[in-house]
RNA sequence: GCCCCCGUAGCUCAGUGGACAGAGCAGGAGCCUUCUAAGCUCUUGGUCGGGGGUUCGAAUCCUCCCGGGGGCGCCA
C-alpha cells in the first residue's frame, strides 16, 4: 500500500470519528512544503455536507489523529487546511520497505486487463522521418508502463502494407521494368530471393506513381486492377509485394533497433485480408450497413451528435477496401484471437474523427463488445524552430535515421569537450554516445504532454544541460560511481536510519511518490508524468550529492544508510528511465 | 459552417478544484586540492489569451468571444 493511501486511511479514520465520510481524509503531497510535507483539504469539503465550520472540523480531526508514531507535526492553516509532517523514524521505515521491495513499492494492478498497443505503423515504401518519433517513443513508453503495472500487453507496429498504394507500386515497377519475371503470367515460379528494388527505389517510386494516378484516370484504373489482382493472389504480384514489405521492414528495423523499440507483432493491414470478406458479409446480413452511391457504408452518426459524423466507408464504389475496413477486421482479430480487452491506438491526433467512426462502427457491428475498451491515444505534431512542421534546411523531411545520427554525434562531441571518458575503450565511448543521444531524443519528446505540438530545436536537444535525458543518466551514473568506489573500500549498505539533513529527507520523500505517479501516468496515458518525476528524483538526488558526502561520512551507520538510500535511488531512476525507454550506462 | 486540440515568464514547456502558478534555457552573481562541474547555490522575470458564470476556493469545470493549428464519404 502506498504511503499516500496509508496516510489517507489514518486521516480517514479520524474523519469517521468526527462523523464525516472517510473519503474526506484523502491526503496529498503538499504544495506548500514550508508548511508541511502532506496536506488534507477534506475539512473544507466536509464543511458543506455537514453544515459546520471547516476549521472546527479540522481541529476535531487533528485531535482524533493517533497521538504519536506517524506524524511529527500536524497543524491547521487558513480556512481549514490540515498540514502534516512525518516523523523521521516512520519515514525511514517506509523507505526501508521501499528499498527492500524489488518493485519499489508499486504492487501490480488488482485487475489485469489484456492490452494491445497499436503503433499506427509506418507505411511500406516510405522511410521513417522525424514525424514518426512520437508514436514510436510514446507507444514504447506506454507498452513498458502497462507491462510494469501488471497488464498483459501485446504491441503491434501495424504496418500500412495493403491497398491501393501497393497496386501503384506494382504498376510503377511494371512501367520501368516490364521485363521482370514477376509480370510474366505464364511463369509459375519460383521467384528470385533477391528484391528487384531497394528501399530507396521504393521511396522514389511511390510519389511518382501517386502523381500519375492522380492525373491520369487510365493509370488509376491500372493501379486499381493491380491492387485487386494482388489481393486475389496473383503469384507474381504476391512475390513482388513480399519483396516490397521485406525491404521496407529491413529499413524500419534499423530505426527501431537504434531506438531500442520492439514489437510483439509486425502485423499490418494485409494480416487481416482473409477476414474482410466474411466480416463484410456478416455486417451486410446484420443490416447495419447500406449501399450509398455504389459504396458500402455504415452509418455511425447519432441523434445527439453536435457535429457531423460521416458514415464509415467499408467498400469503395470500385469494390476496393479502405483502411477503416482493415481497422475493423483488425479489431475483430484482436478481440477473437488475441482476447484483447483494451485497444490503444497511438496515432496522430488528427485522425481522431477516423477512430471515432471506426470505434462506433465496431460497436454497431458487434465486433467490439461493450467490455472491450477502444481508445485513441492521440499526439501532437513535431514542429521546427519556426513553429511549422519540421523540415531540413533544404526543405525536405528529416529522416529518422539522420536525426538519430545527429544526436549521437552531438553526444560524441560533448564527450570530447568535457574531456570525460577519454580513457574509455573506443567501443564503450560509442556505446555511451548512442545511449546519451537516444536519451536526449526520447526525453525531449516524452517530457512534453503527448497532445501538445512541440518545437524540435536540435541545438537545444543536444545541449544536454538542465532538464534533459542526459541529465537523468548522469545522475544515475554518479550513483553507480559512488557504489563502485564504496565497494572498493569495503563499504556496504546498511539499515536506513532517520534523516537528519533536509536534502536527505527530501530524497527519502521523493522515493515514496512512485505509486501515484505511475497510476496517474497509466490512467492518462501520459508518460510526461513519469518524465517529470524522474527529473524531480534526479534533482533531489543531485542536491543530496552536493550536501552529503557519503565516502567521507564519519558515522558508519549513517554512511551505510546513505549507501542504501542512494542504491534505492539508482533502482528507482533506472526503473523510471526504463519506463521511458532510456538506458543508463555503467559510466559516462 | 460544424467539431477537435492548443494559448501559462523573453524562449521552450510542466501543472492532480485548493494556500504565494512551477521547471529548463536565456540574463545577472557565486561554487571544482572534495564520491564525475552533463553538477550545485543565489538571483531577475507572470493581467495563466479576454469577458462572464459555478464554487468556501478556478490556470484547472461551464459559457461566450479573440488568436493559432487541425479535421469534416470513396487517401492514409
Amino acid at each position: 500500500m502506498s504511503l499516500l493511501s496509508r496516510l489517507g486511511d489514518l486521516v480517514g479514520d479520524a474523519f469517521e470519528q468526527v462523523g464525516a465520510d472517510r473519503s474526506f481524509g484523502t491526503v496529498e503531497w503538499s504544495n506548500r512544503p514550508d508548511l508541511g510535507q502532506f496536506q488534507c483539504n477534506g475539512a473544507l469539503a466536509a464543511a458543506k455536507s455537514l453544515g459546520r465550520n471547516p476549521r472546527e472540523i479540522a481541529q476535531q480531526v487533528v485531535a482524533a489523529l493517533p497521538a504519536a508514531g506517524t506524524f511529527s507535526e500536524v497543524s491547521i492553516a487558513g480556512p481549514g487546511f490540515i498540514n502534516l509532517t512525518l516523523d523521521d523514524t516512520y519515514l525511514a521505515g517506509v523507505v526501508q520497505e521501499t528499498a527492500d521491495d524489488d518493485r519499489l513499492g508499486y504492487p501490480t494492478v488488482s485487475q489485469p486487463r489484456k492490452h494491445i498497443v497499436d503503433f499506427g505503423g509506418p507505411n511500406v515504401a516510405k522511410s521513417m522521418h522525424v514525424g514518426h518519433v512520437r508514436s514510436t517513443v510514446i507507444g514504447d513508453s506506454l507498452q513498458r508502463l502497462l507491462r510494469f503495472v501488471g497488464h498483459p500487453t501485446e504491441s503491434d507496429i501495424h504496418l500500412g502494407d495493403w491497398g491501393t498504394p501497393m497496386g501503384m507500386l506494382i504498376i510503377e515497377l511494371h512501367r520501368r521494368r516490364p521485363d521482370l519475371i514477376y509480370f510474366d503470367l505464364d511463369y509459375t515460379g519460383p521467384y528470385p530471393d533477391e528484391s528487384p528494388v531497394t528501399l530507396e527505389d521504393l521511396e522514389e517510386m511511390y510519389p511518382a506513381a501517386a502523381a500519375r494516378v492522380a492525373e491520369d484516370p487510365a493509370e488509376a484504373e491500372k493501379a486499381r486492377q493491380a491492387t485487386q489482382e494482388l489481393q486475389a493472389g496473383r503469384p507474381g504480384y504476391r512475390a513482388l509485394w513480399q519483396h516490397f514489405v521485406d525491404v521496407s521492414i529491413a529499413g524500419l528495423r534499423e530505426n527501431f533497433d537504434a531506438l531500442g523499440v520492439h514489437f510483439d507483432h509486425w502485423f499490418g493491414e494485409s494480416t487481416v485480408h482473409d477476414r474482410i470478406e466474411p466480416m463484410l458479409r456478416r455486417i451486410e446480413a446484420s443490416g447495419v450497413a447500406r449501399r450509398s452511391d455504389g459504396a458500402l457504408v455504415i452509418d455511425v452518426a447519432r441523434p445527439d451528435d453536435t457535429m457531423d459524423v460521416p458514415p464509415l466507408l467499408l467498400v469503395k464504389s470500385d469494390g476496393s477496401y479502405l483502411y477503416g475496413t482493415t481497422d475493423l477486421a483488425t479489431i475483430e482479430m484482436r478481440v477473437e484471437d488475441q482476447h484483447a480487452q483494451d485497444l490503444l491506438y497511438v496515432v496522430d491526433a488528427r485522425q481522431s474523427l477516423h477512430f471515432e467512426q471506426v470505434f462506433r462502427a465496431a460497436r454497431l457491428a458487434g465486433i467490439a463488445p461493450d467490455d472491450v475498451a477502444l481508445e485513441h491515444v492521440g499526439f501532437g505534431t513535431v514542429n521546427g524552430p519556426d513553429g511549422k512542421p519540421f523540415k531540413t534546411r533544404s526543405g525536405g523531411l528529416l529522416r529518422l535515421r539522420d536525426l538519430i545520427q545527429m544526436v549521437i554525434e552531438a553526444a560524441e562531441r560533448r564527450l570530447e569537450e568535457a574531456e570525460i571518458a577519454q580513457d574509455y575503450p573506443e567501443e564503450e565511448r560509442r556505446r555511451i554516445a548512442r545511449a546519451v543521444g537516444v536519451a536526449a531524443l526520447k526525453f525531449g519528446d516524452l517530457s512534453n504532454h503527448r497532445m501538445s505540438n512541440y518545437i524540435f530545436d536540435l541545438d537545444r536537444f543536444v545541449s544536454f544541460e538542465g532538464k534533459t535525458g542526459p541529465y537523468l543518466q548522469y545522475s544515475a551514473v554518479r550513483i553507480r560511481s559512488i557504489l563502485r568506489n564504496a565497494a572498493e573500500q569495503g563499504l556496504h549498505p546498511g539499515p536506513i536510519v532517520p534523516p537528519t539533513v533536509d536534502a536527505e529527507r527530501d530524497l527519502m520523500l521523493a522515493a515514496t511518490r512512485l505509486p501515484e505517479v505511475l497510476d496517474r501516468t497509466v490512467e492518462l496515458r501520459a508518460p510526461n508524468h513519469v518524465a517529470e518525476y524522474a527529473y524531480d528524483v534526479s534533482t533531489v538526488f543531485n542536491r543530496f550529492y552536493d550536501r552529503c558526502h557519503i565516502l567521507r561520512e564519519a558515522d558508519p551507520a549513517r554512511q551505510a544508510s546513505w549507501l542504501a538510500l542512494v542504491g534505492m535511488t539508482l533502482d528507482l531512476l533506472a526503473l523510471l528511465l526504463d519506463l521511458l525507454g532510456i538506458e543508463v550506462p555503467e559510466r559516462m
